[in-house]
RNA sequence: GUCCCGGUAGCUCAGUAGGAUAGAGCAACAGCCUUCUAAGCUGUGGGUCGCAGGUUCGAAUCCUGCUCGGGACACCA
């Protein structure tokens, strides 16, 4: 922030070359405790080098140092604190976002560059999980981020639409199969299938091998294989894009993993051709022993494709296609060792841009301490998820705001929202119990908690009479204000942070404290109150709502108006 | 066995370039709606920051060892 620079150029002024202002910027922070001041400079490091005593030097630049954007300046033990000039600094944050309005916190440092993103990427014939949720969400929240500091954003959903499953699925279906169950409700009767598959493959080890088999006449392109394998798949889109639409996430690309499959040859080709390649125990493989990792398995003994090979081939072809500055994907934190494979194998290979990939990784959900398994029918379907919390914020609704108007639409704001906001709030790497409770619920660090105080702060603008302009900012002086304008004014640095890190959760736990602040000023000030004041206080309540709107809006939430 | 994460209040978690007195939410208890939306606000209680060393003026934060939990480790994705 601007006032960092302030402070630590007041600061060198005194200090005559002993410490750049460069360093003193970076040695200032911010005080734990809102009454020591806005600004800190800690005195050990000049204590050390002036061989001095930080208490002494801290009182000695306590006087010294003057600058019109302080109200003071004081010594606190070996500490020299600064407090901003309150009205100063309000009339400029206020001012500044007023003006900027949803552009506020953009920046254009990714302009002119290309960012690929890998996010989602459920299996076909398998349910979209509560795991795919942190992939969606992390993913799209990224992109909007990413987008927001200027980057071209390319979203794309590999979707697992092929692999061994599809032989087991196709043995499932062949035995105990049943078109009318299929059609009413696939994704349910396929996870059946699947899940009785596995039950039934336990006794009978000759159905594993039954699975091998189709799903090689599914890679020779067998007819009746291939029709399965559409079927299947055009069912399972289907209801993918309802959950899409419900989440409101878009792709740009819907390539999944079949459509590399006629590359693949070309790949290890490839990779034959930069002598990456050897045969060991009748698979081909690529040795990365220099990078203490596993080798990368390209093609089993029995000539069929693997995994990697695909990543592979998607590396090579989005690198062509898209030119990219980034390629992220949002995939699972157990798939870390073979990402490190795939970057290392085309680091070897000496292409230049395999530094450029990135996995971003997040723990997953855990039921009972354990990871969900699909294959035993573990897993919570995401969809009832989201018709629960849709159901409960609609009796919130008609409890709390009966006559509110579009009702259905606002529920579905603040059900998904909750859903949202409970998967962005924390670190994605860490792991989750899964909890219905934890997500349903609307009050403390929420969602619904972020969007009720937008929704309270739009309704304080609505009964206001005062015009949406910036030209009455006087500037606010009140210790209720203060915490809000300080908050407001940190927003585009959040922004950052959160793309350098990949970390929505820096933008979640970023809105929850704006909002606390908010509703502490709301709790105490009253706003609409007829004096010189008022418009600076309108303007502090509209900047309010622009900042929460346009955070949620980068966690993929929703603001209603109205709630 | 090797490697990668993690262990902070009863529960869920913040604390990301080492800094002042350890922070929220939930749960518990006690208050606040004839005044801008109570999905809110205010207060109380609650801690050997897994354990032991080390580096430093200063460690929840950095290093080492140990311990506990999770994950990955060649023909799955």
């Amino acid at each position: 922030m601007k006032y960092v620079n302030d402070f630590s150029v007041a600061i060198a002024e005194q200090l005559e070359g002993v410490l750049s202002e460069e360093d003193i910027k970076s040695i200032i922070e911010v005080p734990k405790f809102d009454q020591q001041g806005d600004l800190a400079f800690p005195c050990f490091v000049l204590a050390k080098k002036l061989k001095r005593s930080p208490v002494e030097i801290a009182q000695q630049l306590a006087d010294q140092v003057h600058y019109p954007g302080f109200e003071k300046v004081v010594a606190d033990g070996p500490y020299v604190n600064g407090f901003l000039n309150k009205q100063m600094v309000s009339r400029d944050v206020l001012t500044t976002v007023m003006t900027q309005d949803e552009e506020y916190g953009s920046y254009d440092f990714g302009k002119d560059h290309n960012i690929v993103i890998d996010f989602s990427s459920p299996n076909i014939a398998k349910p979209f999980s509560m795991g795919h949720l942190r992939s969606t969400v992390i993913g799209n929240s990224l992109a909007k981020i990413a987008d927001k500091c200027g980057y071209s954003v390319v979203k794309v959903n590999h979707l697992g639409d092929w692999g061994t499953q599809f032989g087991k699925l196709i043995v499932a279906y062949k035995l105990w199969g049943d078109d009318d169950k299929i059609q009413a409700d696939p994704i349910k009767e396929l996870l059946e299938l699947y899940v009785k598959f596995h039950e039934e493959a336990e006794k009978y080890h000759e159905l594993e091998s039954k699975a091998r088999e189709w799903f090689s006449k599914l890679e020779a392109g067998d007819k009746e294989a291939l029709n399965l394998w559409e079927w299947f798949k055009g069912e399972s889109l289907k209801e993918f894009s309802k959950i899409y639409q419900l989440l409101n996430v878009e792709f740009d690309s819907y390539q999944g993993e079949a459509f590399y499959n006629d590359l693949m040859d070309e790949t290890i080709e490839k990779l034959h051709q930069n002598g990456l390649v050897t045969t060991s125990e009748g698979a081909e493989v690529v040795n990365l022993d220099e990078y203490q990792l596993p080798p990368c398995l390209l093609r089993k003994s029995d000539g069929a494709t693997l995994y990697a090979t695909r990543d592979l081939t998607a590396a090579m072809y989005r690198y062509k296609t898209y030119q990219f500055e980034k390629s992220i994907y949002v995939v699972g934190h157990e798939q870390s060792l073979h990402f490190n494979q795939l970057k290392s194998v085309l680091e070897k290979g000496e292409y230049s841009w395999a530094e450029k990939l990135t996995h971003v990784p997040f723990g997953f959900i855990l039921k009972d301490g354990k990871k969900m398994s699909t294959r035993k029918g573990k897993v919570v379907l995401l969809e009832q998820v989201i018709e629960d919390a849709i159901r409960m914020a609609k009796e919130n609704i008609e409890d709390k705001n009966s006559n509110l108007q579009d009702k259905d639409e606002v529920a579905k704001m603040v059900g998904i929202g909750a859903i949202i906001f409970h998967d962005l709030k924390n670190e994605r790497t860490s792991n989750v119990e899964f909890s219905l409770d934890d997500m349903l619920r609307f009050e403390g660090s929420t969602g619904p908690y972020v969007q009720y105080t937008h929704a309270r702060a739009k309704s304080i603008l609505r009964k206001s009479e005062v015009k949406s302009d910036t030209s009455g900012i006087e500037g606010l002086t009140d210790d209720y204000s203060w915490p809000v304008i300080k908050s407001i004014e940190k927003f585009p640095q959040i922004i950052v942070k959160a793309f350098e890190y990949y970390e929505p959760s820096q933008i979640a736990k970023y809105l929850i404290d704006l909002s606390r602040d908010f509703n502490k000023y709301y709790a105490n000030v009253k706003i609409l109150n007829d004096d010189e004041q008022l418009e600076s206080r309108i303007a502090l309540v509209r900047s309010v709502t622009i900042v929460l709107k346009e955070g949620l809006r980068l966690l993929g939430i929703k603001a209603p108006d109205n709630m």
